[in-house]
DNA sequence: AATCCACAGGAAGTCTCGGTTA
DNA sequence: TAACCGAGACTTCCTGTGGATT
């Protein structure tokens, strides 16, 4: 440290020195962070419905399952940590052992990682020695080893799964609501907290599972107006002193409000006016900062999920956003036609990538669809044929789009080849 | 009324990859 | 080491659909 390659760059020293006008503590503005009881706003029935469906673990009885229902930014997810992580300390304070496990089913999707990731979060390898690798073994050896870390070292299991309306089967759900009565469990009660902002995924679900998980089933209501400013009022320390202006947060509640009550998305364009008022070198955030952090947060929420695909998926919108282009006086075109266009473009060598099916290509837009970068709707077909046919439209204008696309190399390359 | 078309999307099978166990 | 395992990315095949065509 210190010498004498640092030297000439000593004007950065000036900057890491720099104090950050604006912000104080920033991770106030974290969506994931549990704030103590005191700074949940809103919720303090859902927090008594869900603690007292719990309620009988603590005793080291059976809880009652729980389903929990609500839009995103509600605060589910809060409500289940925050009450099973104090069921967990009254436990240990009163001689009940209880587990806890939080799985977030959009990064776990499948029956044997959601095993796998249970049993590694509840398992004290020196003291059950037992082992779980990451991979490599049979479902059924998951389980046997899962069952047996909870008996060996719980009387109780809470486990939380989260989003659960994005796993791929439902057989989890089967064999932990099942567990006690098919034998797998001695002495180990377990309970489920399902969470989901699907209200539909109760259809997807098997009736005997549908009856031992419904019942307990809550709805969180979206957050109001009030709800947000005060949840926003109570994250104020994230930002220095006085650089709030006064009409910041109840505009950021305002909108946020607006989009259904999600305070997910108002620490969001708290925290976007923030830094757009840090690059723009100045003082104090204004309202002004709220209403540009609002447009910003659309377009850098979709720019961000579109970067990170891989290029087959950019293919595929990029071959719709120049469809897009090309007829200005439509906006929805059949798969049919974006897969025209994706063969020319991915025919081109620049892009080094294979021609998938349409099949396959037709599964990514619907992956698309699905993550909010495109819209579709179904129609009767008119012409030959064709009971439904699916249009597909960008929700994003199309030069956005192109912006981003073309950020990645390969893309522009592509683009000079055309006009050539 | 029978037939035809072209698409959606499920099912089943193949391949590859990263990893484990005995 | 060989034998397994699960997951994901693909493909191919196939059925159902419902207006248009004959």
């Amino acid at each position: 440290m210190g010498n004498d390659s640092e030297r000439e760059n000593g004007s950065l020293d000036d900057f890491w020195g720099s104090e950050d006008p604006i912000f104080d503590r920033k991770e106030l503005l974290d969506i994931d962070l549990v704030p103590t009881e005191d700074r949940i706003i809103g919720r303090d029935s859902e927090i008594e419905s869900v603690a007292s469906s719990i309620h009988p673990a603590v005793k080291g009885q059976s809880p009652r399952n729980t389903l929990i229902y609500g839009k995103t930014g509600t605060g589910k997810s809060l409500v289940a940590k925050h009450v099973t992580r104090s069921a967990q300390n009254y436990s240990l304070d009163n001689g009940t052992k209880m587990g806890r496990a939080y799985i977030d089913c959009t990064q776990t999707k499948t029956e044997t990682r959601v095993v796998i990731n249970l049993a590694r979060a509840l398992n004290e390898p020196e003291e059950t020695g037992i082992s779980i690798p990451v991979t490599g073994l049979s479902t059924d050896v998951y389980y046997e080893r899962f069952w047996s870390i909870l008996d060996q070292l719980y009387d109780v299991a809470i486990i939380i799964l989260d989003e659960i309306d994005k796993l791929q089967n439902n057989e989890i759900l089967m064999q932990l609501s099942r567990a006690g009565e098919a034998g797998k469990l001695d002495s180990c009660k377990v309970g489920i907290i399902a969470i989901s902002n699907k209200i539909s995924f109760k259809e997807s679900l098997d009736e005997r599972i549908l009856s031992s998980l419904q019942d307990r089933e809550f709805v969180f209501p979206p957050y109001d107006a009030n709800q947000l400013r005060e949840i926003m009022y109570n994250r104020e320390d994230a930002f220095k002193d006085g650089v709030l202006s006064d009409d910041v947060i109840p505009l950021s509640a305002a909108f946020a409000a607006q989009e259904h009550g999600d305070a997910r998305k108002a620490l969001d364009i708290l925290r976007n006016a923030g830094e757009l008022a840090k690059d723009e070198g100045a003082q104090r955030v204004v309202e002004d900062h709220v209403r540009n952090a609002r447009e910003k947060a659309n377009i850098d929420r979709f720019s961000q999920l579109l970067e990170g695909q891989p290029t087959q998926i950019k293919a595929t919108v990029y071959a719709l956003s120049v469809l897009a282009d090309r007829h200005s006086d439509r906006e929805e075109f059949a798969t049919r036609e974006i897969y025209e266009m994706y063969k020319t473009i991915t025919a081109d060598s620049a892009l080094g990538i294979e021609t998938l099916s349409q099949r396959r290509m037709s599964d990514k837009l619907d992956e698309q669809v699905f993550l909010d970068i495109l819209g579709r709707v179904e129609r009767v077909g008119r012409g030959y044929g064709s009971g439904v046919t699916n249009y597909y439209y960008l929700l994003e204008d199309p030069s956005v789009v192109q912006a981003v696309i073309h950020d990645d190399s390969r893309f522009s390359e592509l683009e000079k080849h055309r006009s050539e």
